[in-house]
DNA sequence: GTATAATCGGTATATCAGAATCGATAACCG
DNA sequence: CGGTTATCGATTCTGATATACCGATTATAC
């Protein structure tokens, strides 16, 4: 069953999660969950049939078992170490967002160009330059690396990531990088999301 | 043509403008478009083709017709104006976000909750106390918003979005928001790429 | 106890993006 | 002037995803 999980699935999951963990109600149904996030409820069904076989008709799925499951799928109980490069105020942003740690990513430390410039911390996590990424990722097996630097430097900086052995990179720069195969590159444009909006709102 | 863009293409659009704006020949091909990107060739001829009618074979498209279409799939020429609302960490990055140019879209304001507090001017944009939003989007005729605020304001600031007659908003916050139909709203779930990198990162 | 309603889970179909293939066309070369 | 080569554009194919449908199951109502 968890093999089976499809990209757009697994995409859509941490949403169910999210919902889940607000949900203070011990059963929960799919079609309830499709409702309230203006999904398709049938999609919403093979979605959770896909990692909690525990549905009952008539009732809906036990939310415990239902959030235990999912928590296993998205493996947010093995917490994963991450990187932000990038110290800017985007950076910064994401070094204060509450968010990581719902979904196992533990923000261990950030880097930049600047970061002699800087203070040594921003809040509880350590701001170190850029030279020593290679050696802090290979002494704290840290895999994924958030970037967040300006789209002119953003493939100089993946160069870097990938040189220190990054396998997986979240890109917010608007610009597409290269990478060697073995690294997983996501590519997150803010902007392409706002002009696909517009796209979509204006057809209507 | 210029109705059938996917998704995936519009995203690659702007990386092949770049790439045409750079490009100092008169002509290109998708065949070295693809090779110099990374891309394949036949995906490229595709994009291509769904923007620009004017390829000719053993020589390829004639650049300045490239550009001026692709631009103008990517209204960058009658961009679109959007506002930020919410000007804290996340906001202000995005003002000095550089890619919505790309796509067309100007950022012609901001607005926050505590203004007054702030400097008049985040860069070259303003930011306004709250109150103003409505008078500022009526009388500049802006129909996107960016929501950037916390989560547990999104709501309450998305109805506001929403009274001043914004039919399009990109929310930023990691809650669901409830809009009447004819108001489009695009969810940006950071989490949702977090999920994503995690596997990325545990898989190896 | 039986009927009804609601929900799950699986199967089948439709839709869509991406990749491969193929014919057509235009420049180049002898 | 005919052959070769490079490139486009259309068609087809495939894999993935979303939707529709249907049988099975369980609580609830009467």
């Amino acid at each position: 069953m968890q093999g089976t999980l499809s990209r757009a699935t697994l995409g859509r999951l941490p949403m169910y999660l999210r919902y889940i963990r607000r949900t203070n109600t011990d059963k929960i149904s799919a079609t309830q969950i499709a409702k309230d996030l203006g999904l398709g409820e049938v999609q919403v069904r093979k979605d959770l049939a896909s990692v909690c076989a525990e549905g009952l008709p008539k009732v809906g799925y036990p939310v415990s078992a239902l959030r235990r499951d999912m928590e296993r799928a998205l493996g947010v109980n093995v917490p994963v170490s991450a990187v932000i490069i990038g110290a800017g105020k985007l950076g910064s942003a994401l070094m204060e967002y509450d968010g990581f740690a719902d979904y196992g990513m533990k923000i261990v430390a950030a880097f930049d160009q600047k970061a002699s410039a800087l203070p040594d911390r921003h809040g509880c996590i350590p701001v170190y330059p850029m030279d020593r990424l290679s050696g802090f990722c290979a002494s704290q097996h840290v895999q994924a690396g958030i970037l967040t630097v300006p789209a002119s430097s953003a493939q100089s900086a993946a160069d870097v990531m990938v040189a220190a052995g990054l396998t997986a990179i979240l890109n917010l720069a608007p610009v597409q990088i290269q990478v060697p195969s073995g690294v997983t590159v996501q590519q997150e444009d803010i902007a392409l999301s706002l002009a696909y909006l517009h796209m979509a709102a204006s057809e209507a």
